[in-house]
DNA sequence: TTTACCATACTTCCATACAAGTTGACAAGT
DNA sequence: ACTTGTCAACTTGTATGGAAGTATGGTAAA
């Protein structure tokens, strides 16, 4: 072994799941752009490691259809299908409705309670103007609902699936102003707030569905960045 | 390269790919019994491959929770998730209801049609007693429905969720009588048909929660199969 | 008989070498 | 100007050797 000075690189754990996690943070946030063109030879000399931890890593973002290995032709990072984003948001709508009339069917003080504090928490990230904190909290919201569902470990399926609308987010991160999301977030607990299942369920849907209106304009910006976008008819 | 006479395995394609699609269609159908161990060695003479894509092969199935590498220790076929399963079911719930709901409003002579010639296959593989094909009919079934749904992309994220469900499938396979199913699948489309969107919604539900009924006894006859087996408390 | 220890035979992880295919530049011929 | 062939510099795929850690079974001592 001799990686002489790693580029943040423990040399105590293994290599591999180092790798696997800096690389997807930096597909996810679009620091490497959907459809350029990274090599193994070039990653692993980046962080100081062979080649084959590196094509390890790639392996794994392969498996999740975040880069495409294209044999004797080089490794992409995969633009982000249309298709499939569209897709992922249709099932995280039916899986959060379903999420949140569970929670409005078990509501209690101390749920609303929580969930008012994580509104307030929102609005000061959204006026602080910081994307990147207000994100963390966004999760952490649809995380909780989850939780008060009485479903908690459906939210780490949901990370998974939200792997290509976080890519459009982190776009759009700036382009958007997240007030409206949190407007969004204070309605849908509102109605849990008020026992109001039905209610609950229209305003999560119309939260979820702003995505829809939102990515024709994203794809617009940068249309290189994506792939099928004529699903979109 | 000298693999002498593999196993089955093409020459000309790349061996990753191969040797991915076979383990893992081995797993999934239980001949690779869960909690086995597995090493690169000897999958690697098996088919007459060095072991690296061997590994490459297992890392896929690892990235999938197929199989578990534990360093140094050895690789196991992974026990199925009992906490897993029932999350799977869960979102399955929630989307397949959204979908039933979505065919509702959709309905149309031809739609009812097709789906009872289906219901009229699958009575034709369960009296025959061939529940290979009935998972196949099965399978298609709700992949129609996302189809009439107007959502055929959301079967192929069903298809990955379904991977726990369908390992425990393939044990019970022989144990409970699909007979039950096909008369939950006429129901949905009774209600389909009579576009009673509240009454198929309730069947579907009925139809998946089915699930939760048989896994503690596919569970008590063979135990050690399964992990975490204690959160069906 | 039981327990502690140690050698040995495993395992996966990483580095390296080579094989095989693709791409692009460039020069020769039409 | 255009086509075509060749070659060099890439790319990923596979094979192999060694490093480091773990499980196992035998042996010796209590």
């Amino acid at each position: 072994m001799q990686r002489a000075h790693a580029l943040s690189l423990s040399l105590e754990e293994a290599v591999v799941p180092q790798l696997h996690k800096i690389l997807r943070a930096r597909i996810v946030s679009c620091e490497l752009a959907p459809g350029q063109r990274i090599s193994e030879t070039e990653i692993a000399s980046t962080y100081q490691v062979s080649r084959q931890p590196v094509r390890e890593a790639f392996i794994k973002l392969a498996e999740r259809n975040l880069v495409s290995i294209r044999p004797q032709r080089g490794t992409y990072i995969r633009r982000i299908s249309v298709p499939d984003a569209l897709t992922a948001r249709f099932i995280r709508e039916a899986v959060e409705v379903d999420l949140v009339r569970r929670a409005v069917a078990r509501t209690s003080a101390q749920m609303v309670a929580t969930l008012d504090a994580q509104i307030l928490e929102q609005q000061q990230a959204a006026r602080a103007d910081d994307p990147a904190a207000f994100m963390r909290l966004d999760e952490a919201f649809h995380r909780s609902l989850a939780r008060f569902a009485d479903a908690p470990a459906v939210s780490e399926y949901l990370d998974d699936l939200n792997v290509p609308m976080n890519r459009v987010r982190s776009i759009s991160a700036r382009q958007f102003s997240p007030e409206k999301l949190v407007v969004q977030h204070a309605a849908i607990v509102d109605r849990i707030r008020h026992g109001d299942a039905d209610g609950a369920e229209a305003a999560m849907r119309a939260h979820l569905q702003e995505f829809n209106k939102d990515l024709p304009k994203i794809i617009a910006a940068c249309p290189d960045y994506f792939d099928g976008s004529e699903a979109l008819t």
